[in-house]
DNA sequence: AGAAGAATTAGAACGGTTCCAAATACGATC
DNA sequence: GATCGTATTTGGAACCGTTCTAATTCTTCT
């Protein structure tokens, strides 16, 4: 397992990232500094980092995975309009110990998103509503 | 909007299925008794369906959607084995008002989703660990 | 320098979904 | 019940994100 130049620059644009990058976003922001590495050296870096729990994938709703450097206990806002997404940290321990034996499924972990809209996406839809209103 | 034979057979057969199917499978189904219907109107019909509100779409951790007939609200027990889904229902109305405005975010609702294994991977995976033990 | 192994590349293949134009079925009207 | 306009269905192509493959390049070790 060798730290290579292409390895450190796609793992360094994901740390720096704040938008939860899809594979191809990342890919194209490596690409600026790093013209030659490949989609598949993108793929298999991500899926490295992810085995080593220094990433985390994330998919929600949307056919594709995306892809956080925070690997810290949290969850996600996720907005219904544009997609972004919000780290958020609630407590969710309850829900964490919650015994599903009656139905035959043994937990081993617990996953919580919230849907509903990021600040820029709620004041646009408050600005339609308005203007179509009058 | 019309009740065509198509559209019932699709929405018949996704009502007496009970693994959560993708629309792949649902497709597959729907074919033994009606051989002529397509793909695109499986697609289509689900997209409808689900505006309608008669029928909900998942997606959780695979890179598809799967559809649920079932749209009360629950949660789902995913298996990180087979992928097979569990419906469960527990209490989750104490994140469901949580305010996130302190990440400019408004909430509108929840999801919650459980990880593990069911009961036959469960099993196997212990009889798995016994023979490799010994 | 040469050999062995690991990493990278470009591009093909793949699975699932969406799109499109053409064909078909339906319901309303006469 | 024939005709028309609209809705639906069909089959296939296009598309997107992901995975695979074979060939090439880079490291490291001797």
């Amino acid at each position: 397992m060798r730290i290579t130049a292409p390895r450190l620059a796609i793992f360094r644009t994901l740390s720096h990232s704040k938008t939860h990058p899809s594979a191809e976003e990342l890919f194209g922001e490596v690409r600026r500094q790093h013209p030659t590495v490949s989609f598949a050296t993108v793929y298999n870096t991500l899926q490295l980092l992810t085995e080593m729990g220094e990433v985390r994938q994330i998919v929600v709703g949307e056919l594709r995975r995306r892809y956080d450097p925070n690997v810290s206990d949290h969850q996600h806002a996720v907005c219904r309009q544009c997609h972004a997404l919000v780290d958020v940290s609630v407590d969710v321990s309850a829900l964490e110990h919650i015994d599903l034996s009656a139905h035959d499924f043994q937990v081993e972990g617990v996953r919580v998103e919230f849907a509903g809209l990021c600040g820029r996406c709620a004041g646009k839809e408050q600005a339609e509503s308005k203007s179509s209103q009058s």
